[in-house]
RNA sequence: GUGGCUGUAGCUCAGUGGUAGAGCACUGGAUUGUGGCUCCGGGGGUCGCGGGUUCAAGCCCCGUCAGUCACCCCA
């Protein structure tokens, strides 16, 4: 074994497990096109800054969890923990709202969190996003939940939930914080630990503790959606109205916070339900965050946006049946014809076939074998006596038959 | 970051202080021009790493690294 080793956290994705992964990334590259959006792609890279004033200096990401460093120039710089500040700090760069009302954009890419790796929890760990400025809701934030249920579905993850919730606008978040510390605050000493910790910093997080303890206090707290104002209340009721009228299950729970400091109004999660999912069972998570564009020095613009973590959705794809990746796999019977066979190969090549050769001069049944766990529909046999015939012999791997087949007609028959 | 469990071949794992093993995978042959099935053979290991106890350590002890589970947090 090589002292030479990946970096914890971060690991390698071979070509024999890529394939779910292009499956993966195809089928949301299709999903959140039909919806409209485009891709967006940003730099690995970030001012630090960006991070710190977007996702909120006092949250846990900031706090211990970025790969942060100086460049060479004494900048100090970060490598992305999420995708929503980034494409925030493109939008307002390129003054997009200037050019369109409203922008859809999707992202997909390697996420960095220096946190204690788990199954499902890496710290380099891959991501897709989608982000919609300039719309303030209540329906594109529907069409954002269908969206999300539509894709798994397609990959036929179907056992999820989705849970949302509201969490109000302009001072609805403070009122509900002094209403729920009010009450919270006499049962201190009855919280579990963590939550005593909590209830300074965020006290909304105590409500979604899983310690037997707090929950039975949770459960008799104040409700953040008696707190929303008239208009939160409306756009809170008519996003129900409208996955009621799409047929999109959800759930509301009251008691969904999330750890990012930007949310308003509209919150949702998508659960994992099946699948080899431990405690990572967060599929999805996203919400609105209509007050970030303005405080990152841009109009007044509202936002919302999503992001899926992709090693989630792999424990709980199920197995598909792979195509087969090649159309030919080329056969060559004795050493001299080598040169012969590769020629062949690149005609099919040309023609635009998916052909491999195995051109190290080895016995035919090794090479054989390798056609067959190929994946190759046909194997090629460039034998001395189809050669001089101007012919190949073209076996079929699956049902095992074979027939010479003139060079010239080759090209035809392999593309019925 | 806290606590628990586990590290033996590429993978899944057996090995109860005394010569390093199996199945699968890879590879050669049985069949000197034909895959999958079968049979026979072959390669592949500093037993995660470092230290300690012992005549002797894969096995016991300490440390460390990695993985994993729960918590924390989050996608």
């Amino acid at each position: 074994m090589s002292k030479l080793r990946s970096v914890k956290g971060m690991n390698d994705l071979l070509p024999s497990e890529i394939g779910r992964w292009h499956r993966l990334e195809r089928a949301f590259r299709e999903a959140v096109e039909r919806y409209g959006f485009a891709e967006v792609r940003t730099p690995i890279v970030e001012p630090t800054a960006l991070f710190v004033r977007s996702i909120g200096e006092a949250t846990d990401i900031v706090e211990k969890e970025m790969y942060t460093f100086e460049d060479k120039a004494d900048k100090s710089l970060t490598l992305r923990p999420e995708g929503t500040a980034g494409c925030v700090r493109a939008y307002l760069e390129h003054s997009i709202g200037n050019v369109e009302p409203v922008s859809k954009w999707y992202y997909l890419g390697p996420m960095y969190r220096r946190e204690r790796p788990a199954k499902g929890r890496y710290r380099q760990f891959y991501q897709a996003g989608c982000e919609v400025y300039g719309d303030p809701g209540p329906y594109v934030d529907a069409e954002l939940i269908d969206l999300v249920v539509s894709y798994l579905s397609s990959l036929g993850i179907t056992e999820l939930e989705v849970q949302i919730n509201s969490l109000g606008s302009g001072d609805t978040r403070e009122r509900y914080r002094d209403s729920l510390l009010a009450y919270l605050r006499p049962l201190a000493s009855k919280l579990s630990e963590d939550s005593q910790r909590r209830l300074e910093r965020n006290p909304l997080r105590v409500l979604d503790s899983k310690a037997p303890e707090d929950q039975a206090i949770a459960a008799e707290a104040p409700s953040l959606l008696d707190h929303l104002s008239e208009d939160d209340r409306a756009h809170f009721a008519d996003l129900c109205a409208a996955l009621d009228a799409f047929g999109t299950p959800y759930r509301v729970e009251p008691k969904l916070v999330r750890g990012l400091d930007y949310y308003t109004r509209t919150l949702f999660e998508v659960k994992g339900l099946g699948g080899d999912l431990g405690a990572q069972n967060t599929l999805c998570g996203g919400g609105r965050y209509d007050g970030m564009i303005r405080e990152l020095g841009g109009a007044d613009t509202p936002a919302i946006g999503f992001a899926m973590g992709l090693e989630r959705l792999l424990l709980c794809l199920p197995d598909a049946e792979t195509a087969d990746t090649l159309d030919v796999f080329v056969i060559v019977q004795k050493p001299e014809l080598r040169l012969e066979a590769a020629k062949i190969a690149r005609a099919l090549r040309a023609e635009g076939l998916a052909v491999d050769a195995d051109l190290r001069g080895t016995s035919m049944k090794s090479q054989l074998r390798r056609a067959d766990r190929s994946r190759a529909r046909f194997a090629a046999v460039i034998g001395e006596a189809e050669l001089a015939a101007g012919k190949v012999q073209l076996k079929d791997l699956r049902a095992g038959t074979q027939e010479d087949v003139e060079r010239s007609s080759l090209v035809a028959r392999l593309s019925r």
